[in-house]
Parts: structure tokens; C-alpha cells; sequence
DNA sequence: CGCAGGGACTTAACCGGAAAAGTCGGTGCC
DNA sequence: GGCACCGACTTTTCCGGTTAAGTCCCTGCG
């Protein structure tokens, strides 16, 4: 089936091309009758304008980039980023922007795939996830001027306009609810730890731990799997002095976590208590129910694609703090046994 | 900062825009030291060709779209389309296509994102999920003569190419597993019952039930979310006769199931058996780790997303079977307790 | 020696829109 | 009455590629 042109519309409505791109575009210079009737024809035919067409001639692709770069098992289990990319469809759909989805292999391939998106004009601006020190992509966004916002931070986005959520906060909000409880020895099961915002953790982990006095503030890294979650978690607790409640950094390995208590015969929360970064549903699922530090991702995802749009428009690159993660008290946590 | 044109590389070369044409889409007509010369300057300068200019004159829009009608909050707890993705992007980023994501809100917005893509020449074809009975998606695409492929079946996919898994084949497979363990009373949780492969899932079961001379084959319809497949297994648990196994059609009901069970009293796998579909690593952290219906999904999307290709490239549609579905046993499975 | 043939390019036409510049009939105004 | 101005279009140019149709020079051959 051939698709229409606007020469098609222009012909069936005896007007020259040029009318038609007025009439649907709502410039002046056709007659409100004549603009009526160009309407009709088009929606007649089912007229689009070609999208190549139209970004040859202006210069936008109405669409932008998301480039996922973290193995495809580890993108499948975690709700995180599926939640973020409905949100983002949700702000993008409404303006009736495309998003471009690409999975990569690493760093290195992503900046690829930014220049070439770039220099294809395929994308208007991109979305940046998973920050990290130093972060090589930054500066090369910046370099080709590529309109971006990263979700993450504070701090490391350079010029970069960015969308943030207090991890800092909720952290220390966190460890100070377990210490009310009675905890004294906490750990945590972190994510990443060449990713930003694990640094950002670790880092506030260790400052409120001094703060409040408690022990050697340990942080086992990890990877977000939940094999690697459990390791970590069989190893914490094997410990001589093993906590009496952990953080995980996010819900995969908290409910890992819970597994390997439960097989290694300790009561939760009697004997651990246990706190779960992401609050995806899967935390009220298992027994008991996980206490989590939770928050709206489909929302977070909404404004960093408002904000995107935002500088793709001519915006200045601005900060934007996102809701803080909050805590929901669950089953998991409790005082801990004295004995 | 300014992007690269090809009038840029033939300047610097000190050629015509055809020359450079011709040397960067390895057509005769150039020397090859020219063409040499010409890559190197390309490579030098950062010279991608616009997508927009290229497929104004092609055809192709080098990208294919992926229109997902699911709430948003299934489609976070559900690995498995984020693993679809993935697969499918594997295999479209060897060979430089981009894939296209929207978020839709009914199959009403998806059939308009259809013609839409279409109209623009956004993308050069689609791939369908969720396939229902009397797809109204099938007859708009086999009209607009958009490349697709069905991801489902078998049947109802028209004229269109597909790839589909035999899931009538694993339903049976497992229903006998169960009654060899010495079963009679088998229920299960099902997805959304306007879906064609819970059809055809529900049809298996009546039929393989009928044939093993089980009782009454129920099904309680469900949505894929954990508070659904919780109250279709309250409800099953309560009734007078309650199956001594059940079987989910995902793996998020399954572990909410589970969860039921455990907090009815009842002992998994000694009361009650039970079984999901699709294994993801989620089924291994919970206690008992479940027996579930696995395959490879990421592979299944790169079938897909290699089909499309293929459809999009000129070749017949074609209707191909992937994996079926396999049992792994776990902990959640044995034989029933005789009281 | 003259001419056909072919390699290596250049020129120009096109793809489908957007938008600047031009055309033309009608009006208001001095 | 003549002229500037305006609305409503049409014509033309441009965006950045691809590609058919030249152009030009060199070689081989009768």
C-alpha cells in the first residue's frame, strides 16, 4: 500500500503543496474554509507527514534516547528500569515524542552510540542512567552538545542538566529507624560500587554510623543479582560478629538476603531484620513481608523526560531533586533478640 | 556544535557528494584509493549520515517499534519483557537498527501508534505481543503492508509471520509430571483471559484433564500481579475440595501463591504443589525455589527480532516454532500427603 | 589514426516536507 | 485614480542523502 504525501493531499484538495503545510501546521496564509477542507482530505487518506522528511527540512527527530547499559539478566529481574521506561513513555507519548531504546555493552559502546545517534540526528536529547565517578560520557554529551538529562547524582553531571534523589538521606533516615529499634550492628549489601549512587550510600553509610557510634560500618559490594546478593548476605552472617540487621541496595538481593536467613535458620526479624532499597511489589510477596525504602519511579522517570524536553526546548540545564525514597515499615524489621 | 554532512567530507576530500556516496556504501565507481581516502576523512571528522536525509531518499528507517499494552505496574514486576527487550535488541543492534518502544494504554492507542509509525515511516516494521483473539492488530497491519511479526500463536496471526512457542505442549507436560507424583486435584491461576496463549493454556489444561480423568480442570482468570494471583489462590485454598496443586501463569502469582499457602498453613510442597510459568531467578530465592516452566526468552525476542528482519528484507512470511517451554523441578513439587 | 569502451568522477534529479519569496486580485485611503 | 497593502495562495529553495545520467580521459584495437 502506497502511504500518502502531502502531494497526495495537496492534489485532492486542488491546492499546492505549500498550502497544505500551512493548513496542518497552523500557519497563516490559508483561508480558515480552505484549511477546513485540507483537514478533512488528510485525516481522509490517513496523511502523516514523513518524520525524515520533515527533520531534513527543521531539525528535530521527536524522539529521544535511552541506552541501557547493564547485562540483560540483571535488566530483566529488577523492576527498576522497566518502571523508569514506563514513566518516561508516559511524558514522551504525550507529546507524541519516540523513545530509542538501546541495550550496551559497556561505557565504551555507549558513547558510540551516542555519537552516532548524534550524527544521525536520529535523537533529539538522550536520558543518562547509572552515573558514575568521573563519568566518561559526561563530557562527551557535552562536547557534542547532545541535550541530555541525567537521573542520578548530586554531583558528577557537570554542565549536564540532571534529576536526583536524596539517596543520602534516605540512607541515614534508614540506619537512624534500625538504631531507634535497637540495632547496633548493621550492614549493608551494596550495589555496584563503580555506580555513583552506591558511592553516595557507602559514603553516607559510613558518615551517620560514626555519628551514632556504632561498629565498623561494613559495606559488601555486590552486583544487584540475586546469587551475588546471597553470597554476600551468607557471608555477613557467618561473621563472629554478625549484624543484626542489614540494608540491601535493592529488592532482588533483599529478598535473596531473606533466603539465605531463613536457610541458615535465623528468624526474621527475630534474629535479623532486614531493609530493602526499591519498593517494588515483590517486597509484600515473600514472608514476611519486607520493610523497604520506596518511592515512585514511573514519576521520577516522568520528570527527568519533562526536564529532557525541557533543554531539548532551549531550556537551561537545571538540578531537579527528586522525591526522597521513604521508608515503609514491614514484617522484616523489629528490635533485635536479646539473648 | 555543528554536525558533519557529507558535502563536509567530500570538501575536505576534494571530491563531488556522489564520490563520497559511492566510497561510504561500497559502490563501484570510485578508485580505491579514493574510497580509502574518503573513509579516512569520514572517520576523522565524526561523519554519521542523517537517518532523516538517507531514508528520505531509501526507504528503510533502519528501526523497528515495539508497542507494549500493558499497565505499567505489571509491566515492572514482569521480567519477562524487559528480557524480551533485551533479546530483541541484541539482535538488532548487530545489525544497527534501533528499536522504537511506546507505551501504550489499549489496543484502540496501539493500532493508531501503528498507523502513525506507518504514516511517518518511522519504522520499517513492528513486533506484536499479546497476541488476543480476533486480533483487531492483525487485519490493520496486513492493510497498511507493515512488516510485522507476532510474537504468539499458534493461530490468529492471519497472514502475518510469527514466532511461537508451544505452550499447550508444556502445560501437558507438566499437568502429567503432576499426576505422576500422584495429583488429582489440579487447579490453576491464569493470566489474562482475553490473551490468546491463556486460551490456548486453559483450552490444554480442560483437554489434558479430561484425559488423565482428573476432576473439573478450574482455571481462576487473573491478571499477572501478585494481589490477583493471591486472591485466586485464597480462593482456590478455601474451597471444600482444594487442589493439592497449582499451577501459575507467572511467576509473580506463583511466589504470591506461595505466599498464600504459607500464611494459610499450609506446607509447600506437603499440602500443596505448585508450579509457574516462566523461570526467572526470582523462583530460586524463595523458600521452597520453585518448579517452574522456563525457556529462554531473550532468545526468543532475538527470533523474533531476526524474523522481522527477514519480513522487512523481502522474505515470505513464515510461521516458526521456538523452545518449548521445560520443566525444572524444584523444591516447591512432590507428591501429595495422604492423610 | 580513429573510435569504442570503460574507469573515475561530476552533475543533476529526486525523496517529502518547511518556509522564504513571489504572484495576483481586491481594498482602503489620500 | 493611483498606489500601498493585505490576504490567499503558488513557486522556489533548501535540508542531506542516493542514484541515474552525463563528462572526460585513457587504453586497446582494427
Amino acid at each position: 500500500m502506497k502511504r500518502p504525501t502531502i502531494a497526495d493531499v495537496a492534489r485532492r484538495a486542488g491546492v499546492s503543496k505549500g498550502a497544505v503545510s500551512y493548513a496542518l501546521n497552523g500557519q497563516p496564509g490559508v483561508s480558515e474554509a480552505t484549511r477546513r477542507r485540507i483537514l478533512a482530505i488528510a485525516a481522509e487518506i490517513g496523511f502523516n507527514p514523513s518524520r525524515a522528511a520533515r527533520s531534513l527540512s527543521g531539525a528535530t527527530a521527536d524522539a529521544v534516547g535511552l541506552a541501557l547499559c547493564r547485562p540483560a539478566r540483571t535488566l530483566g529481574i529488577e523492576p527498576f528500569f522497566m518502571e523508569l521506561i514506563s514513566g518516561v513513555e508516559a511524558e514522551l507519548s504525550a507529546r507524541s515524542y519516540a523513545l530509542t531504546l538501546q541495550v550496551v555493552a559497556d561505557q565504551e559502546a555507549e558513547v558510540t552510540v551516542y555519537r552516532r545517534w548524534w550524527g544521525e540526528r536520529r535523537v533529539d536529547g538522550v536520558l543518562v542512567c547509572d552515573l558514575r565517578a568521573d563519568d566518561r560520557r559526561v563530557p562527551v554529551l557535552e562536547e557534542l552538545g547532545l541535550p541530555a538529562v541525567v537521573i542520578g547524582g548530586p554531583g558528577g553531571t557537570g554542565g549536564l542538566a540532571s534529576v536526583w534523589s536524596d539517596d543520602s538521606a534516605a540512607l541515614v533516615e534508614t540506619v537512624e529507624y534500625l538504631v531507634a529499634l535497637g540495632h547496633r550492628r548493621i550492614a549493608r549489601v551494596g550495589g555496584l560500587p563503580a555506580l555513583l549512587h552506591t558511592e553516595i550510600r557507602t559514603e553516607a553509610f559510613v558518615q551517620v554510623c560514626r555519628r551514632l557510634g556504632l561498629a565498623d560500618a561494613v559495606t559488601v559490594p555486590s552486583d544487584y543479582t540475586g546469587e551475588e546478593g546471597a553470597r554476600a548476605t551468607r557471608r555477613l552472617l557467618s561473621s563472629a560478629t554478625r549484624p543484626t540487621a542489614v540494608i540491601y541496595d535493592n529488592d532482588v538481593m533483599a529478598i535473596a538476603g531473606l533466603s539465605v536467613a531463613q536457610e541458615m535458620g535465623l528468624a526474621v526479624p527475630g534474629d535479623l531484620s532486614i531493609v530493602a532499597w526499591d519498593d517494588s511489589p515483590l517486597c509484600q510477596l515473600v514472608h514476611p513481608p519486607l520493610t523497604a525504602l520506596g518511592r515512585d519511579i514511573p514519576a521520577y522517570g516522568a520528570h527527568a523526560a519533562r526536564q529532557l524536553l525541557a533543554v531539548i526546548g532551549g531550556s537551561p540545564a537545571s538540578r531537579v531533586q527528586d522525591e526522597t525514597a521513604h521508608l515503609t515499615p514491614r514484617g522484616s524489621t523489629a528490635p533485635p533478640r536479646t539473648n
